[in-house]
DNA sequence: CATGAATGAGAGTTCATTCAT
DNA sequence: TATGAATGAACTCTCATTCAT
């Protein structure tokens, strides 16, 4: 686990800005510790006590920082998905509204699931911990997929008729491919994967 | 909730079978109320006196029953798995094989999440909860999607090269589907939803 | 264990009297099972529940024979206590108020506790269960010695200095070379022990 | 009850060691509560709330300083039988392997049980709560006594037969003539008593 | 700012006892 | 008489949070 281990620098979870140079190290040593935690054994299983010993802080430290337990977890979340949206955007840059779009999300979504399987797993925990979160990014997601689509529709790329559904269909193709070649087991080249994919939504499944 | 919410008659989750028939109420009656609760609230906050007191049962009694809070709810996760499993397999009775065999099984899904919604959040909890009962289900969902296609490969349906990777995106758009249409909100008829996605995986997406 | 481990005919500690054949046999089912039960794992760790499974009756037949888990266990220590009297009792019929007679006693007792385990320990329980029980078994069994020993004393046998000292002495010999010989292990012949205290109470310890 | 009731400061059945003054104070508390408690009500109507009333502190404090109920009661028991083996060494340092000495463990053993009854009392429930610790003080104390014994007959002050069965002889003496004299009622002076026993392991109890 | 002892509400689970069948 | 379902008080233990040092 890197010292940085995919919590942004610019995320502001915390009940109190360190004014220190020590105060930011325990800052960021509670911040990853809590996103190992979470991710590996879940909200619950995850106690304050343990996100400190792993932090290698005071107990009481804790509460310096952060208002409580929920808060941080739902700051975890928040920036989680909004790197997420991140990854995607970037992703299209050169290629927003085409297939070949979704081609470059997919693969660098599974490329992010790679390199952040904990922070993957507190999404999916948030549906009972911070239901608001969860529909949010869900939610937010499939928008980000829909504007894409349609942009590729008003441009001539893609079919007219696009939609909700079809985002929806995009993002389930998404987050279980990243659960699954990304999470579960890397087995396979993500590049592969999404051609895989794109060669799908261009030709369907039809012989 | 009606008095048999989508827990099967056949489940045998309990520690002890009922004998009488005042047991066996008791024992629907609780069976009922954890999944509701479950459903609704998710394991961690549903606790073992709001069940009862859900089912209008004394504390003591859920033990009569039931090893543990634990075991109940792996027994509802195995549960909930198997009837996932025979929606899919009925839907394709007579169109196994074919791209209609998978709009079936979408719109059977998304029918399914809309009537049995505290089920179909039980799966989702059971990552932290039961972890292998998590992997254990999407591996058998993705392997049944993935034999139906292979099936379709061979009957000239479908095209040769179909496999795991196609069987998991299909998974995917299905289970975000059920959730979106048949949990979130229900604002789209399963069959127009199912005739979308299966134009989609017919026509892709190009213009 | 055979069918009447020990537990005498003449003990009453129920609550109701059985008045048919079943009744009896039930009863006796449930006396054995529970001597047997709390003489292994002890009282606390003894459940109704363990008690009728062993004895292969219904959970609430016990309540149809005793008052309480309580009182049953009451009844054992007394009936138990009342044995170990007469076993000394009967020891002495011929040598009372001899060396000659607590010989007999100690060979006795040894072969009563290899004999009946379960209810040795129960006595030993008793303390933290029902003090008063455990209070007047020891009191009355050192009674009974000293009694004893002042016969000896009145008929020239014994000193005449015998009193409450020298009878706790020797039930403490009792109970431990008891404990150790009759229950832990049974390694020696309880004549031969015996006669090595009888031999220390003759000629003492000295050289 | 003292503040400091017999508990060794040299103990160490603690979870977690107290780093600052209040906790020193603290764990003292509930050592001594326990100890009370333990001795006067058993090991199983001693509930924890019981303990940590009697020692004055939060009910969660109890498990800053210890793993369990049961953890607890074990060093306890650990503890008191080291105590009993160093009153019997202390006693004989000067008197070793003769009667005097015998005598002087006798009276030093009567002497602690008056101070010491509730610690008393807990080996006694140890038999149940944690049989191995029971077994293993007896069989020590049984050793040294022995061993006591052996080195009388070496230096020519005790026969040349004395073995295992006098040692636990004399060990079910001391126990029961401390329970009885030390504990259960103070009415004879321990010099006294061990004058008697010893004055029986001398000259025998014959006229 | 860091520390860690103290707190107590709340959770899961057990089990003696009751009672309708 | 026998049965076993129902009951709920009581118990051990956890852990987020507070606060004095």
């Amino acid at each position: 686990m890197p010292a940085n281990s995919g919590i942004s620098a610019t995320m502001t979870p915390t009940a109190k800005t360190p004014r220190t140079e020590r105060g930011r190290k325990t800052l960021r040593l509670l911040l990853d510790a809590a996103a190992a935690e979470f991710g590996e054994k879940g909200f619950h299983e995850s106690s304050v006590v343990s996100i400190t010993q792993r932090a290698g802080v005071a107990l009481g430290s804790f509460y310096t920082y952060f208002d409580s337990k929920d808060s941080l977890f739902r700051a975890l979340v928040q920036d989680m998905s909004r790197q997420v949206g991140e990854v995607g955007a970037s992703a299209v840059r050169d290629v927003d509204g085409t297939l070949a779009g979704e081609h470059a999300v997919l693969q660098a979504f599974i490329t992010f699931a790679r390199d952040h399987e904990e922070l993957y797993r507190i999404i999916d925990e948030s549906e009972f911990v911070d239901p608001e979160s969860y529909h949010a990014h869900y939610e937010n997601a499939a928008s980000r997929i829909q504007a894409r689509l349609e942009s590729g529709a008003a441009n001539g790329e893609l079919r007219t008729d696009v939609g909700e559904i079809h985002a929806w269909a995009l993002m389930g193709i998404n987050v279980f491919l990243g659960l699954r070649y990304g999470v579960w087991s890397k087995d396979r080249d993500p590049a592969e994967i999404a051609d895989i994919v794109a060669d799908m939504l261009t030709n369907g499944l039809k012989r």
